[in-house]
DNA sequence: AACAAGACCTGCATGC
DNA sequence: TGCATGCAGGTCTTGT
């Protein structure tokens, strides 16, 4: 489900019902996910209050009274639900928090490549999980001059850099092609080969597509949705995830009916993850 | 060190 | 209808 745009509008969600609440109640139906949720998991959580609720890359941080972190990776499947009865649960609702309104909070995540976990206060560098991880996109730090330098010697086809979470902290398939797409850039490119000016450009369309995406709730292609039920509407504004065979938006925009059979969206593969690009106006 | 491929887990769409 | 296959928003591990 997640990418940035997927996880930042969780956040938005959770934050009003979460920040300066207590967790009063907290449930372990499956402890197993992506990795063993930590030792007494819910009995640690369970009475802490949540100061912030942030998000670095596609991690959702949860700082609580203690100094501690709660920390989640949804994964490909995970998702929060707030709300509904408590009771009628299925077998992926793997915890539910209760916070001291009363307000159950399901995550979910049929695949369980999700995980949580729990920072001490001493963990002040976000433990090892975040150790690594490149500048988050929407920040100022993430600059033609920082992507540059960690393109440089990377023999890599650009797509696939871009998806390295060490790069661009959150970045996913999704938006890795839609970002290429609006620089107009090949994925195939090899990462080291792009021109300054073609950095810098990409640069800014990663920031423009993740920020109209946020700005419209991210995108619902299977069953992400806001944690109040609501649906992302980004997947209407694609030009080319998803649309192999379909007519490429900015060749079709330039050329109109006179469409070159080369303008059409195709799909490759890419280190096993399916790419979309156009490969007429995509250099 | 960097890279490709495989592994993890479940559900769904497709085609026979 | 049933069954096999392939694909899915991610990342960790293994082997070259």
């Amino acid at each position: 489900m997640p990418e940035l745009p997927e996880v930042e509008t969780v956040r938005r969600g959770l934050a009003p019902v979460l920040i300066e609440k207590t967790i009063a109640r907290v449930v372990v139906r499956r402890p197993d996910l992506r990795f063993a949720l930590p030792h007494a998991f819910a009995d640690r959580l369970a009475g802490r209050r949540v100061r912030a609720l942030t998000r670095r890359g596609k991690f959702l941080l949860a700082a609580l009274d203690d100094g501690g972190t709660w920390l989640t990776h949804l994964g490909m499947s995970g998702c929060f639900r707030l709300g509904g009865d408590e009771r009628a649960l299925d077998r992926h609702d793997h915890v539910v928090m209760v916070t001291e309104d009363g307000l159950p909070l399901v995550y979910r995540d049929p695949r369980r490549f999700g995980f949580m976990d729990l920072l001490t206060a001493g963990e002040g560098d976000g433990g090892p999980r975040l150790r690594g991880l490149g500048r988050d996109p929407l920040t100022d730090g993430f600059s033609p001059a920082y992507l540059r330098a960690l393109l440089s010697g990377r023999a890599a086809p650009i797509k696939a850099v871009l998806l390295d979470q060490r790069v661009v902290a959150g970045m996913g398939n999704i938006y890795a092609s839609e970002s290429l797409f609006e620089a107009g850039i090949a994925p195939t490119r090899p990462a080291r080969s792009l021109k300054a000016d073609e950095v810098r450009l990409l640069v800014g369309c990663i920031k423009d597509v993740l920020a109209r995406a946020i700005a419209v709730g991210g995108a619902t292609l299977r069953d992400h949705r806001h944690p109040s039920g609501e649906l992302g509407c980004f997947q209407h504004e694609f030009s080319v995830y998803h649309r192999e065979g379909l007519p490429c938006p900015r060749c079709a925009a330039s050329e109109g009916l006179a469409l070159r059979d080369g303008a059409r969206i195709a799909r490759i593969a890419q280190g096993g993850r399916s790419t979309f690009y156009c490969p007429s106006c995509q250099r």
